[in-house]
DNA sequence: CTGAAAGCGCTAACAC
DNA sequence: GTGTTAGCGCTTTCAG
């Protein structure tokens, strides 16, 4: 069962000798032309299989001008990336799509590469496109990106232009719907752990929380930025208890933070659930490992992945695609609130 | 709809017109070479810098033969990649080295890409040379995949071959210090949550284990296999729960199946650290995010990634340098036990 | 439907 | 030191 190894690499050229055609042909039906002869097609199908032959990548860049390969780009440190299971499903869900293209990815963190050498490497020609998975408002080198490739935004970017494409959710509606669940239980002394006031993640979600409040003759106990990190929900929580009384409820903009909040609760002797009802955003893994598991508003990263990956795809093979995309929210209940 | 063309990027021939010399000569300067009188050297890099010159990599992998892009190979599904922050921090020490070097990292989650065509992918000549961050008994694929290019396995590979190259953790001597660390505490009736079978660090750490018990003449009490996962840890404990009896003390073969085995440690009112002792194996964030703290053994997870990647790039540049490296492990005291 | 020919942008001998 | 000359392996007109 063991094949011959390839290693000096059958080309072309040696794939046509084989088969009895000239190069052109061999290459008309890698390429699935469909202008080739059914004996043709046969022979030279036969003699790739022989030979093992794949094509050299470099050499069909340089042709045809085209890489088949996209960056995923993250404006994270790799302690944050990994860190967080949101990007772990948004993810998952570009490199199912991408996996199932003849595309490969190459991910770029672009705080660990210099990002002067990731952005060289993205202009310098080695990829068709990228999807840039998280945006921060000091990301500036992510605009000059785009005036070189096609770029696919995860979230709505920072400042939007007229032709950007992003995949968002819902974030000002999911804030929403947090604050109004809580608002509809009774509660009426609430906080929030708010997301980094330079991502608009961050931003939308608390603006639905302050709409909703507003709306319902309320003010915020405290707000209170968390970074969307456990360690920064925890200090986020701490500062808000310092204040000297426990809220009635409490919105977390992530379940990270919410995880971080919990932890924090209990130096105190609070319980999460019982003594303050918690709703938190994302519904990653993070929300059941928590005891009592926690109540969330669900958003479909994995799916979001599937469609930025889908319509970079789109994009670059010319096809007609929407600008953007906004994926729902939804409220799953649980123990915390 | 369209997008920003890709602007027409200068080629060296452009450069070298400018700068009044050959294109060997603005080649030459690109590539580091000193033999170049400081004139020429002078305007190249002044024509280079006000054409915002980048050799197109294609051309050049295709003239030199080098890619300059090594891969990274995950041999897991993505939620277990990204669930896992062992991984993470493996993968910031590679990504940290191969981010200073000139060379990019393409990521390739073994599962997601059908394997089939990651494998056509990397014996493409795509890449120079790879990173395989796991390894299962099971990956076939990985081992043909080292006859094509060089490889550096993390991890002591499943079937070790003499070229083989690789860094691995003190897994045995860590599972022993741990177990030893239970025993010298005057604990006797021990149990341990372990790796899967199929894996070296699984493996090995069992081995550990089971030796210092051997040697200090007492028998496990139970011995589970959680998978690596905080579910198969949680699982795991369950099952070395329902047995009747709690274990004066336990060992857990990683930090995350620690935080599954606290959950049902709690679920049957077992309070971990004061009526178990637990010894985790990481060192994690997860250890110190645990309530009580995780006594754990550390495991040096982001310099074996750096020393992995070293080593690449070591080989690939043709130096000398050692074909293993073993890191020591170390006990980290904590609450739990 | 098929082959010949002309590059894609760069590196690497090999002269000078 | 520097330029000239061949390709690297493939795609892509353009004839036929």
């Amino acid at each position: 069962m063991s094949l011959t190894p390839v290693r000096g690499a059958a080309t072309i050229e040696e794939v046509a000798a084989r088969a009895g055609v000239s190069r052109s042909t061999v290459s008309r039906v890698v390429n699935g032309s469909t202008a080739v002869s059914p004996s043709a097609l046969e022979s030279v199908r036969r003699a790739i299989e022989e030979l093992q032959y794949v094509p050299n990548r470099a050499a069909r860049s340089l042709a045809s001008r085209q890489t088949r390969a996209i960056a995923l780009v993250i404006p994270e440190d790799t302690d944050r990336f990994f860190g967080d299971p949101f990007f772990g499903s948004i993810v998952a869900g570009i490199s199912q799509v991408i996996g199932e293209s003849d595309y490969v990815m190459n991910m770029l963190i672009a705080t660990d590469d210099a990002s002067a050498k990731a952005l060289g490497y993205l202009r310098g020609g080695s990829v068709d496109g990228a999807i840039v998975a998280s945006h921060h408002t000091s990301d500036t080198f992510v605009d000059r990106l785009a005036d070189t490739v096609p770029v696919i935004f995860g979230g709505r970017p920072a400042r939007v232009r007229p032709a950007d494409h992003y995949v968002d959710v819902d974030n000002v509606q999911g804030g929403r719907d947090a604050t109004r669940y809580l608002v509809d239980r009774g509660h009426r002394r609430i906080a929030t752990v708010a997301g980094p006031s330079d991502m608009p993640a961050g931003i939308d979600r608390l603006q639905g929380f302050r709409d909703v409040l507003a709306e319902a003759g309320l003010e915020p106990v405290a707000v209170e930025d968390g970074d969307f990190t456990e360690a920064g929900g925890a200090d986020a929580m701490r500062r808000i208890l310092a204040s000297g009384d426990l809220p009635e409820a409490l919105f977390v903009a992530s379940d990270l933070m919410a995880r971080g909040a919990y932890t924090a609760l209990r130096e105190q002797g609070h319980e999460p659930g019982r003594d303050i009802a918690i709703i938190g955003f994302d519904d990653s893994a993070v929300a059941t490992s928590l005891v009592p598991a926690l109540t969330t508003v669900r958003q479909p990263s994995r799916d979001q992945g599937r469609q930025m990956a889908t319509m970079l795809l789109d994009v670059l093979a010319g096809r007609a695609t929407a600008n953007t995309a906004i994926l729902p929210t939804e409220i799953i209940e649980r123990g915390s609130a």
